[in-house]
RNA sequence: GCCCCGAUAGCUCAGCGGUAGAGCAACCGCUUCGUAAGCGGUAGGCCGUCUGUUCGAAUCAGACUCGGGGCACCA
């Protein structure tokens, strides 16, 4: 490309990626370098020596500069910030009388929250949605200006924006002020912004409406969100609402539904009624952990689901715990707590006789039903309930076996999640919460061993700060399903203060007492949500080794009805879960209708296959058909449909 | 728990002041059929619960329960 300046005035070098570099006259603005590289439409904006900046900025010195453009995922968050104050300006016009609060770019769009005494129906999301439309075409200009706090606060006080100016006295004293204009709505605004509002295109649309508290804080007023969502290109939006709609396709409150596996009623709100199918499948779950956890070295114990108020007391669960445990009276009138956590019973197991070293790692592991009082809002189809069973298990070890039993826990955890379908798994370390128990010193202690167990594994892992357990830092392990939603499972803890304050010590090599540190552990965290993660990951369509209903034998007529018998029998005595359609219905109907409960093998047989001990296979998701004999059929469904046990 | 929305047959939904409808499923017949919906018929609802307004409420109002989308909380 040819220099677009000639000038010998003062000039810049603005160096771009890859290392060329081109010269201007000084200044140059962003949309000058833009338009000097062809890209003045797509370019929202600019990023100069590393920082994102308007595409107005002024360059007066040498930089490195690189434009983002509306098709990078940098400069999308941009124009979904955009969208964020177009809405707000369109809610402004419509309802004067709101004020402004927050409006950030989310990862499909954007959302505001507003201040106004009225709730907005789904007919002022619908205006609104119009005149965003008319803002983008009016196409004005967004235009940035810095300002003294002190003015910034007049300024947002004058005009009724009292959230604003709150907003502004937060803003650390090193950041400057500033403020975005675009027609007659002024927001504080930290940018980068696209130059006008032409720049948001057509693909936008208002989601819902949603209550948020100011700040995140229940204590505070709360607000109402409008959440929209925003693409680079119309057909982008198109495919974003086509996933939505996917997405509810495989929700797992409607197969559960639809395949017959569970349901929920309110006499029992956050608790599962479990169906002869769905509970083949949990039950089938359960026993292939059983088996993994034998093969690791774990013994499966049973603690008691009602525990006195004074264990509790003294394991600090009634001070931390107090608001999420469901509690019942005895006859003596003592206070009995239903379990929210297997832990302390299994400290209890653990103290029951004196205990040595040489026990150690001791692995104590326990389907535990846990019941959690959790607040009606936060229930959620199984994946939020108030009774579920944790794949749970307490490993009482030395400090020293800290990092092998984490580094041994990590595999095993990594080697069932592969056993299920999921393949990928991100783990984060959350350190100390701000209500816990225990002392600072205990804490570093902890969160450093456990720091140097994650190191030991290899394991990539992020921070996640403050969520740790009230006992505990934690890591969290989150797997990500088929349609890339993030679910967190497993979890590995670790806690020096439980067993401090239950009194579980042990006799040492050297003849003297001493405090087992105790992991927590769980894999499939709770059964009832990893069900729910597994059922929307696999959209119902079990591998064989899952599935409910393995295999459905249908026969064509009433002629090879007998025959069809005998191949439902022949697959129930080699331990498949075969069933039997010898209904009047067409195969056609049979076959739609196994497909739609998501059989995955259906056995077909006529005339022609009970005649030569044939059987037609059909599989789930396929029009093809394959002739077997039945022996060889049985032997490789039997072969498929094992359970894993060992990767 | 908080905000908004919702609750009508097993499911999906229509009806929105004059006392309940469709499709699918279910059941009963007929059909015995070769790979994702054969045909006909029957039955099925205290319109989430309670209170109010009204001559009259599925329909309007209020409260409650449950559900949905979020917030907060969290496995």
């Amino acid at each position: 490309m040819s220099e677009p300046f000639s000038a010998a005035e003062a000039r810049i070098a603005v160096t771009l990626p890859g290392g060329r570099t081109l010269n201007f006259p000084r200044p140059v603005s962003g949309s000058d370098i833009a338009a000097a590289l062809g890209k003045s439409e797509a370019a929202v904006a600019i990023s100069i020596d590393g920082k994102a900046r308007d595409l107005s900025h002024l360059v007066e010195g040498d930089v490195e500069a690189r434009l983002i453009t509306r098709d990078e995922p940098e400069g999308l968050a941009i124009l979904r910030h955009d969208a964020a104050h177009v809405m707000a300006e369109a809610v402004k016009e419509l309802y004067p009388d709101t004020q402004v609060a927050f409006g950030p770019a989310t990862e499909t769009g954007f959302y505001y929250d507003f201040a106004r005494a009225e709730p907005f129906t789904p007919e002022d999301l619908a205006k609104i949605e119009a005149r965003m439309h008319e803002i983008v075409r009016r196409n004005e200009k967004i235009t940035r200006e810095v300002r003294d706090r002190g003015a910034a606060i007049a300024f947002f006080r004058g005009i009724g924006e009292e959230m604003k100016a709150e907003h502004i006295a937060e803003i650390p004293e090193s950041e400057e002020v500033s403020l975005y204009r675009q027609g007659r709505f002024v927001d504080l605004c930290a940018g980068p912004h696209a130059p006008s509002t032409g720049a948001l295109g057509e693909a936008f649309k208002l989601m819902s409406v949603a209550g948020a508290y100011w700040r995140g804080d229940p204590r505070n007023a709360q607000l109402q969100r409008i959440y929209g969502t925003l693409w680079a290109k119309k057909e982008e939006l198109g495919q974003y609402l086509f996933r939505l709609a996917e997405a509810e396709k495989r929700d797992h409150r409607r197969l559960g539904r639809e395949l017959e596996l569970f349901h929920l009623q309110e006499e029992a709100a956050g608790s599962v009624f479990w169906h002869p199918k769905g509970w083949r499948l949990y039950r089938v779950i359960e026993g292939y952990m059983r088996g993994r956890l034998e093969k690791a070295g774990y013994f499966e114990v049973s603690g008691p689901q009602l525990l006195d108020r004074s264990l509790w007391v003294a394991s600090g669960h009634w001070e931390k715990f107090r608001e999420h445990m469901f509690t019942a009276e005895s006859r003596d009138e003592r206070v009995l707590a239903l379990k929210p956590m297997n832990c302390p019973g299994h400290v209890l197991i653990f103290k029951s006789r004196l205990r040595s070293y040489r026990e150690l790692p001791l692995r104590l592991a326990e389907f535990g039903a846990c019941h959690r009082n959790e607040p009606s809002g936060a229930l959620h189809g199984l994946l939020r309930v108030r009774a579920f069973t944790q794949d749970d298990a307490h490993i009482f070890c030395t400090e020293e076996q800290v990092a092998s039993e984490s580094i041994a826990f990590c595999e095993l955890l990594l080697s069932v999640y592969r056993d299920f379908g999921f393949a990928d798994v991100a783990i984060r370390f959350a350190d100390r919460p701000t209500v816990r128990a225990g002392s600072d010193e205990v804490w570093d202690r902890a969160e450093s061993a456990l720091q140097e167990a994650i190191e030991a594994t290899g394991l990539p892992y992020t921070k996640n700060p403050g969520e740790g357990a009230f006992y505990g830092p934690k890591l969290e392990f989150v797997l990500r399903d088929a349609l890339a939603r993030e679910w967190q499972c497993g979890t590995l803890q670790l806690d020096f203060v439980l067993p401090e304050r239950l009194d579980a010590n042990y006799v040492g090599a050297d003849g003297a007492r001493h405090r087992p540190v105790m992991l927590h552990r769980a894999i499939l965290g709770s059964l009832e949500r990893f069900i729910g993660v597994l059922i929307e990951h696999h959209a119902g369509h079990f591998p064989l080794w899952l599935a409910p209903v393995q295999v459905m034998v249908a026969s064509i007529s009433e002629e090879s009805a007998r025959y069809a018998g005998e191949v439902a029998r022949a697959c129930g005595d080699a331990g498949l879960r075969a069933e039997l359609d010898t209904g009047s219905e067409k195969i056609g109907y049979k076959i739609r209708e196994h497909s739609l409960l998501k059989v995955p093998v259906i056995l077909v047989v006529g005339r022609r296959e009970a005649e030569t001990k044939r059987v037609m296979l059909r599989r789930l998701g396929s029009n093809v058909q394959e002739a077997l004999a039945l022996d060889e059929a049985v032997a490789r469904l039997k072969a498929e449909a094992a359970i894993p046990q060992d990767a």
